[in-house]
DNA sequence: CGGCCGATTGACCAGATTCAATTAGTGTGG
DNA sequence: CCACACTAATTGAATCTGGTCAATCGGCCG
């Protein structure tokens, strides 16, 4: 187990939605153990692969996309540390997409009994994970609205906000400043563009002063304008889990 | 509580998956239960609404949709009968999308309490209810591939074919002809494009005898084409809803 | 220092949008 | 049952955004 200090980021995540007792931190911790190091740049699933297990992101970036028969790649989507990868997969029998790793990684590889040893113990964290799948499936909503009806500049933008308040989820961002390890392929494979596009748009919004970049490194300088343009939701901010049934109340809280 | 014959949709659509037993039948009966009638293009939900109960889909399609500043729409999801309207808003304070009927339709009204009633009573059928949720979790990422990467011809079947798997596991495709109440502004709000471009491609397959329309109706011509075209996947066909833990052995099957 | 990958920039092209006019189809009311 | 109104679908022309192709630049790493 973890100490408080240096939570993972999974246990950081529960942390802002529920007081976790001795039991849920312990049960929590358990998904954590045994991180598996992953080189930067690495096929971590490849598409058909059985889908008998999940991931936890320790630390690090990955991408799972898939590729079009043409060889042009859709981002399907950027998993950052706390995340689960393979929740939507249980019920399926391979994966359908193909999982590389963006920088060095640190992943917790996790089996369908771990799943069903939280579903059985602890509803809390049974209704907090639930709830962070159906916020998934929100932002997944939110995106296709994003890629069905918005032009290269937004896109980039929503993109780019949504990465920000899901580091800020971490405790992974700076104020605006933050970690960006994506190439612009990347980027544009997750928005639905070309890499020329998005060096377009990303130009253009520095040069209009919205945003900085280094190497590495992305700084929202003009968040506000930003959240208008797209008129971005962060769904991280109004989730309340009390909605799953649970019979034992929580000790603490 | 329904006879086997004339079965509610969602009742059709577990009985695919597993066999049910006389408890869970009836509780799954009590969703649908005092059907609510909606005349043909009506709003249903409005965004911002609490989100405080969910909708069993009878009868009928709707649509759910956000608009965009300038005024133009994003349908997120077409719902045809057997859908659940909401689960994934549980989590959130209020719909964050319009709701709109296409056809008269006839809808059940579940509170949090039905859903909550399942997740006590009955694992298989919680099960059946999350692996639903999921697998539609799926259909959402391969309409971000669609939405992202193909043209609009593409798009447009990729549509009509996700359309015609999903009615016939609900047994409302008479092989392949179906009702389409949709028009094309519809169609192309739902695939990120104008009504235009959606005439052009629906044309074109037409000319070409992939399909056949009439009023009101859809015939599919060439159905191994049009899958071949989008690498369509049928989400629906490789469900398992094994992984779900539950305790009690189902007494039958 | 050289090679490689990613970013930038420009010219040209193509697919989809926009705008507009026409036709077809549906439903209503006299 | 027909005339009218309204909505949906079709078709064409002009426009525009983003894609494609290609050349150059820049930074990083061995």
């Amino acid at each position: 187990m973890r100490t408080r200090r240096g939570e993972s980021p999974l246990a950081i995540l529960a942390g802002k939605y529920l007081n976790l007792n001795e039991d849920e931190r312990e049960l929590l911790g358990s998904l954590d153990n045994q991180p598996r190091r992953i080189a930067r740049n690495s096929e971590v699933v490849r598409e058909g692969r059985a889908a008998d297990n999940l991931f936890v992101v320790q630390s690090g970036w990955l991408l799972s996309y898939t590729i079009m028969p043409d060889g042009r790649r859709q981002v399907l989507q950027v998993h950052l540390p706390g995340d689960i990868i393979g929740f939507c997969d249980m019920p399926l029998p391979s994966f359908t997409y193909e999982l590389k790793s963006l920088t060095d990684c640190s992943l917790c590889m996790l089996t369908h009994g771990h799943i069903q040893d939280i579903f059985h113990k602890t509803p809390r964290l049974t209704g907090f994970l639930l709830s962070l799948m159906m916020v998934d499936q929100k932002t997944h909503t939110d995106r296709l609205r994003v890629l069905g009806r918005m032009n290269a500049r937004d896109r980039v933008i929503h993109f780019l906000l949504s990465t920000l308040v899901r580091l800020r989820m971490i405790d992974q961002a700076e104020g605006n400043i933050f970690d960006f390890p994506m190439t612009q392929f990347d980027l544009a494979d997750a928005v639905g563009l070309t890499n020329v596009s998005v060096s377009n748009a990303l130009s253009s919004l520095q040069e209009q002063g919205a945003l900085k970049r280094s190497t590495g490194k992305m700084q929202i300088l003009d968040e506000a304008y930003m959240r208008e343009a797209v008129s971005f939701i962060n769904r991280f901010e109004s989730i309340d889990i009390s909605w799953f049934p649970y019979l034992p109340p929580a000790k603490d809280k």
